[in-house]
RNA sequence: AGAGGAGUGGUAGAGCGGUUUAAUACACCGGUCUUGAAAACCGGAGACCUUCACGGGUCCGGGGGUUCGAAUCCCUCCUCCUCUGCCA
C-alpha cells in the first residue's frame, strides 16, 4: 500500500505513474484519499487537544480529593465527562476515516517506476534480452504431455484420482528430476549468498495482507476455513512476512533469503486449451529468492537478481528471453517487473518461468518493515523477489527441447543432482 | 484437547485504581578522567499519530468494557510455561 504522504506530496508523479497501468479511476481514488486524510488529521488534532485537557483535569481531581475539596472535584468531574463524550465522538470518526482511507489505499496499485513502459497487456511488454537458439527437434517430436506418458514419469490421471485436475503425480525419474532441480536451484542461490529458509506453507490473514495477496487476490488462494489459514501461492508470502513489524539495523542489509516450497493456486477461471500439461497447475514447486534492501540499492539489486535467474537458465541450456513488463501487465504490488520466458520447442511457445520484481516500499509500508539509517531515523525498506525458479515449465521445456530418438537428455549442470544422464 | 499459571521498554524485573512524565539493574551510545583501555562519574537513548516548529496525543500481548482517572478491575481472543491426555 502506498503512503498517503506520498499521494499528498508527490501527487503529480503518482498520477503520471498510475496512468501507465491504464486504470480508469486512479485519479479519483487518489483525490479521495487525500481528502479523507485531511479530515482525519484535523479530527486527530481536535481529539488530541480534548484528551490533553481531560488528562490534566483528571490529575487535578485526584489532588482535590486528596485535599478534601470534594465539591470542586465534582464540578471538574462533570466537565471532564462532557469532554469524554466529545472524545468518543471524535474517536469514532477517526476510526471511520482510517478504515475508509485503508480501503481506498488497498485499491490503488503501486506506482510504476519511471522506465516502465505504458501499455494494456502482454503485447506491450518490451523484450530487453534474448539468449540461446531454438533446438532442432526430430520430426516426430512430442509435446511434454505426451513425453511424460511415453516415459511414465508424470501422471495426471492419478492426480485426478486422489486430488483433482492440476495436481500431477511425479514418478521415478520424474520425481527425481523435481528433487534435482530444487537442490540445484537452492545450491546456486546459496552460492550467491542467500540464506535458505524453510517456512510454513500455510499463512494467517495478517501475512496475506502484509505482502498484498489480500485483499487483492482473495479468491486465488486455497483457504482452510476451520483455522482461518491460507495455503501459500508463493514462498514470497511467508518469507517476506518474516520481517513484518521489524526494524532492521543497517549492517544486516541487504537481507538475502531463498526458500523452496510447494505453491498452491486456485487459478479460478483461467483454464483453457493453452494450459495443457504442466503449463498451469494448482500445486507446483518453486524456489524463490527474496531481498530486502535500502531504498537507494534496490534497482541495482533487481538487476543482480535477474542476472542470477538468467544464469540458472543458461546453466540449464534453455533458450530464454527477458521482458520488461508494461504498466498494464505488471502485478498490483510491483514498481518494476522483469519476466523470464523459456522457449518450449515442441509447443513452439514461450513459457514464463520467473518473475522478478521490485516492490519498493509498497509491501514494506504494510509490513512496517524498516531500518534505522545513519541519521538515526527509521525508514521504510524496499522488498524484492523473484522465482529462481518455478519448476513445472522448466520441466516442460527440458523434456521438449532435449528429446532425442533414444530418450531425454539431462543438461550437464543438472547431472550431479539427478544421478542420471538420460530419461529413457 | 482438559486443568492451572504467566505475558510490562533491547534483556531482566518492580508496580496490582490517582506525585508512573513506567522504578531499578544489565546491556547500549556519548562525554569526563587516561598514553590507550578498564573502573568510576556525568549525560543520552524506544515506537506510532499530529505539528513548519514549540508542543500535544497514543503504546505495559491483541480487542472490548467499568471509572472523573486503568499497567493495575471485568470480558474476550492470542501466545508461552507446567501437569494430564493424544499423536507423527
Amino acid at each position: 500500500m502506498l503512503l498517503v504522504q506520498t499521494l499528498r506530496e508527490e501527487t503529480a508523479r503518482v498520477l503520471k505513474g498510475l496512468a501507465k497501468r491504464n486504470l480508469t479511476r486512479a485519479e479519483e481514488w487518489v483525490a479521495e484519499a487525500i481528502a479523507i486524510d485531511k479530515q482525519r488529521r484535523e479530527t486527530q488534532r481536535w481529539v488530541d487537544d480534548l484528551k490533553a485537557q481531560s488528562n490534566t483535569d483528571s490529575k487535578k481531581i485526584g489532588e482535590l480529593i486528596k485535599t478534601g475539596q470534594t465539591e470542586e472535584a465534582n464540578t471538574l468531574k462533570a466537565s471532564v465527562a462532557t469532554d469524554k463524550q466529545q472524545i468518543k465522538t471524535g474517536e469514532a470518526a477517526l476510526v471511520k476515516y482510517e478504515e475508509e482511507l485503508k480501503q481506498l489505499l488497498y485499491k490503488i496499485p503501486n506506482v510504476p517506476q519511471a522506465d516502465v513502459p505504458a501499455g494494456q497487456g502482454a503485447e506491450d511488454n518490451q523484450e530487453v534480452y534474448k539468449h540461446g537458439s531454438v533446438p532442432t527437434l526430430p520430426s516426430n517430436a512430442l509435446p511434454h504431455w505426451e513425453l511424460i506418458k511415453k516415459y511414465d514419469i508424470i501422471d495426471f490421471d492419478l492426480g485426478v484420482k486422489i486430488s483433482g485436475a492440476g495436481f500431477p503425480v511425479y514418478k521415478g525419474k520424474g520425481a527425481k528430476l523435481q528433487r534435482a532441480l530444487i537442490n540445484f536451484f537452492l545450491a546456486e542461490a546459496e552460492k550467491a549468498g542467500y540464506l535458505e529458509i524453510q517456512p510454513p506453507i500455510v499463512i494467517n490473514e495478517a501475512s496475506g495482507y502484509g505482502t498484498g495477496q489480500l485483499p487483492d487476490k482473495e479468491g486465488q488462494m486455497y483457504f482452510v476455513k476451520e483455522d482461518g489459514l491460507y495455503l501459500i501461492p508463493t514462498a514470497e508470502v511467508p518469507i517476506t512476512n518474516l520481517y513484518r513489524d521489524v526494524i532492521l539495523t543497517e549492517e544486516t542489509l541487504p537481507v538475502k533469503n531463498v526458500g523452496y516450497t510447494p505453491c498452491f493456486r486456485r487459478e479460478a477461471g483461467s483454464w483453457g486449451a493453452h494450459v495443457r500439461g504442466l503449463n498451469r497447475l494448482h500445486q507446483f514447486d518453486k524456489v524463490e529468492i527474496v531481498q530486502i534492501t535500502k531504498p537507494e540499492d534496490s534497482y541495482a539489486v533487481l538487476n543482480e537478481m535477474c542476472l542470477h535467474v538468467q544464469g540458472l537458465l543458461q546453466k540449464l541450456e534453455l533458450p530464454y528471453r527477458k521482458l520488461l513488463l508494461c504498466g498494464g501487465d505488471m502485478g498490483f504490488n510491483s514498481a518494476m517487473t522483469y519476466d523470464m520466458e523459456v522457449f518450449s520447442a515442441a509447443q513452439q511457445r514461450w513459457l514464463e518461468v520467473s518473475s522478478v520484481s521490485n516492490f519498493e516500499t509498497y509491501q514494506a509500508n504494510r509490513l512496517k518493515l524498516r531500518y534505522k539509517n545513519k541519521e538515526g531515523k527509521t525508514q521504510l525498506l524496499h522488498t524484492l523477489n523473484g522465482s529462481a525458479l518455478a519448476l513445472p515449465r522448466i520441466v516442460a521445456a527440458l523434456l521438449e527441447n532435449n528429446q532425442t530418438e533414444v530418450g531425454i537428455k539431462i543438461p550437464e549442470a543438472l547431472r550431479p543432482f539427478t544421478g542420471f544422464d538420460w530419461i529413457n
